[in-house]
DNA sequence: TGGCTGAGTCTACACTGTAGACGTGAGTTG
DNA sequence: CAACTCACGTCTACAGTGTAGACTCAGCCA
């Protein structure tokens, strides 16, 4: 059933009746597996999440498996638009899958040298800024656009801005031609975990020098 | 107009008929000043990105100044959920005030010792974030819980897990009770702000030491 | 046999954004 | 003054959404 449902949302846009007609079945029988819409919707972005799960292993130091699994994250999410993001940007999905990679993150957070409660919010800032970057990317993706024609419409629109009035987004017309998606997620992920990698580092270190500062 | 329009917005929800019931003239003659309710909705952004517009005049240092700026975005698209947000996240803003926003913005990161390109993604990562937070953020106020509520809510669910197959989010139902969203947002900000002010650090100590490295 | 249950169906409702035709009043021009 | 223009507002209608409520029908167990 739910591969199904996964099939039928992979291609554009995704209701109801358009998944009742997929399946060769009245919409509302749909209503007798889940609750809701929003009932179904999280099942999916649950089972969505079930494809990869497991990041590398243990090779690779953490920072590198934490890059791994931001990028597998949202690869994940774009695989299915409209229905993964909608879901996972609007409330904690508590799935079975979900939480195991939640867990694992949480886990390799602190192999970083980050307390509980540092963990925590790390991992929530990742997660806040993979959907923001997702949520950004997906009307251009179910738009039928592809990235580069995107990339043009940014450069023209930005290229065709008073120059004197803003020096820098002038200039900044050019960056959309040689930057794509993926790089300009990834520039952020390592931002943040750059962050976090300098964070445990301080913390170690005060650990080890235990004296009282305040 | 647009001030009848932030009214409508700032209470619930959003709808063409709710509108021009709050403005006493039928809906269909908003069509004749914006072509389509994307447009609208595109103006009434802008509208409610110029109430903050120009953050500290030039008190603070760089860092602060942006935190101020991520911090005063946040609060205006939190202002107007659902319309603020659903435009914000989805495509580039191109009105005036934006504009303007992001220029300044762009500027404060080339005083970071941001190159051009970097100062460009560095924005568009803080942007990213901030519509991720807000977008996590939108339902739990557009649903009238209040954030103690929801923090309850979330508390009991994570701390009915079962412990012993999830270790590290067990323990995170305790973070709920203490850290509000404001802090959670902030956390995540610095972060990047960390990350970013390191760049621009190690940029401005290569240019000082002009060795070719490569 | 009779009744219960769980899946699938049908119809209907309230809601959305918006296309297209129509009315209407003020401003400009002959 | 008359006529024309044109922005503004109205009305109706359409295709789409999620979903409530009643109905049908197969299978199972007493």
């Amino acid at each position: 059933m739910a591969a199904a449902l996964a099939l039928a949302n992979a291609s554009g846009d995704f209701s109801m009746r358009a998944l009742g007609q997929r399946l060769r079945v009245d919409p509302m029988a749909i209503y007798r597996h889940f609750r809701d819409k929003d009932a179904l919707l999280e099942a999916m972005v649950d089972a969505a999440l079930a494809d990869f799960e497991a990041p590398p292993a243990d090779a690779g130091d953490p920072v590198e498996r934490l890059r791994q699994m931001g990028i597998g994250f949202r690869r994940a999410l774009m695989a299915h638009p409209g229905v993964a993001l909608r879901v996972a940007t609007t409330r904690p999905v508590l799935g079975p899958h979900t939480l195991a990679l939640t867990e694992a993150c949480v886990a390799l957070l602190t192999e970083l040298g980050l307390g509980q409660g540092e963990a925590i919010q790390a991992y929530s800032a990742l997660v806040r800024y993979i959907t923001g970057v997702a949520g950004a990317e997906q009307p251009v993706h179910s738009a039928g656009t592809s990235e580069t024609d995107w990339q043009e419409e940014m450069r023209s629109a930005y290229a065709s801005l008073p120059a004197g009035q803003y020096p820098h987004l002038s200039r900044m017309a050019d960056e959309f031609l040689h930057r794509g998606f993926d790089e300009q997620f990834e520039f952020g992920l390592d931002l943040l975990l750059d962050a976090l990698v300098e964070r445990g580092r301080r913390n170690r270190a005060a650990d080890l020098t235990p004296g009282d500062l305040g």
